[in-house]
DNA sequence: TAGATTGTTAATCGATTAACAATC
DNA sequence: TAGATTGTTAATCGATTAACAATC
């Protein structure tokens, strides 16, 4: 498997099609054509095929693809196939709703701890996970390497901790944090806006009551 | 204000100018040119000239754009220049994590009932609104129009809500259940898929420590 | 006026779709 | 073998960048 220069705009669709062969799968379906993917996520045969390509071939000229093989091979590509452990900095409600979340876990990320600088949640459990106080948290990376932090604190407080977090060990960010983070190259950073997402929302919303144009 | 045909990778930009805008009036900064913004932020003049020019001349030739006009018009154009109501359904972490949200409120986005399946939830305060079991949501919806539901729940109870939803008045839905949704024309939905994202985060860590290609 | 910077057209780049030969 | 469907090249479409005339 080489991904030399994939776009982001591919990669950005697999976790789709991963979802909709993670069905197929569940429902016992062992082989699937491009044009059966195609109507089923409505989406374009040849952009399936296209996707699929750049990454070598997975499917079979007169069969189609393999459900099970192609749900692996999809997993690993997207790195699902070994362990990521992550910690969460910022118990507030958003930082204990994800460290709650199951569904990480089954797909192998790895609760490792959960950090915050309110001195009165200190030992409060998080799904068995003790919260700690943001002060310990250097500490703690360098006794536990781990590979993802998850920052859902104001923005503010994140900038200030990117650097530790990365000359920590720290390989990817998953920033809940309203502001652009700036990271050596090597460190990822996946951001999630919230507000971004419901202000495009909002837009929809209010181009079709106003204008009505599509 | 004429919007025909905007793309939504220029409607995805906005909020990021918006944040730009914000903080560079909150600095005192009273006008800034293409150029400027361009710097800040890393993406090219041009895009920024082009971007704005899509909803007609934001700028002065000779002089640049005025950062209070600019962050105003653009706020009309995400339509945060008037209110929006939204339930939540879904009282679990994240539910209520976004209940309790409140910078939500700042943007005009009014927090008007979060519904639950679980009866034992029932009456517990999530930012001084009640929780209700979800039997009484169709009721409360002919009684309160609202504008936004947003989805907190599993993807098997998400895909049954969203016709009584949209029948009863719901013009946009905002989606955190891990399912395409499938809504009338007119109707619009914003995904939220956080373990989609958790794994776009996991490629790109996981292509970096492997072949260090970019 | 001269300088600066937009608005806008033209050029380029990248992503999507169409077409079809290769091949199971 | 004949039919089906991929892998892949070519065509199209859309988005981004560059260039520059218009104008404040």
């Amino acid at each position: 498997m080489q991904n030399k220069g994939i776009s982001q705009a591919v990669i950005g669709r697999l976790p789709r099609y991963l979802r909709y062969l993670g069905d197929l799968r569940e429902n016992g379906v062992e082989r699937v054509s491009s044009q059966e993917l195609s109507a089923l996520m409505r989406v374009t045969a040849s952009q399936i095929r296209q996707d699929f390509n750049n990454f070598g071939g997975f499917g079979q000229q007169g069969y189609g693809y393999n459900v099970d093989y192609l749900y692996t091979e999809i997993s690993k590509i997207l790195g699902l196939d070994h362990e990521h452990s992550f910690i969460i900095i910022g118990a507030g409600n958003l930082g204990r709703a994800l460290g709650n979340y199951l569904n990480f876990e089954r797909r192998g990320f790895i609760f490792k701890g959960i950090f915050d600088m309110n001195p009165e949640l200190e030992g409060i459990e998080v799904r068995g996970v003790k919260i700690r106080r943001i002060e310990e948290l250097e500490g703690f990376l360098k006794e536990n390497p781990v590979e993802i932090a998850v920052l859902t604190i104001p923005k503010t407080g994140a900038v200030g901790l990117v650097d530790m977090l990365v000359s920590n060990g720290i390989r990817g960010i998953w920033n809940f944090a309203h502001v652009d983070l700036d990271v050596p190259k090597g460190v990822q950073v996946e951001n999630v806006h919230l507000s971004d997402s419901l202000m495009k929302l909002s837009y929809n919303i209010s181009r079709y009551n106003g204008s009505k144009k599509k």
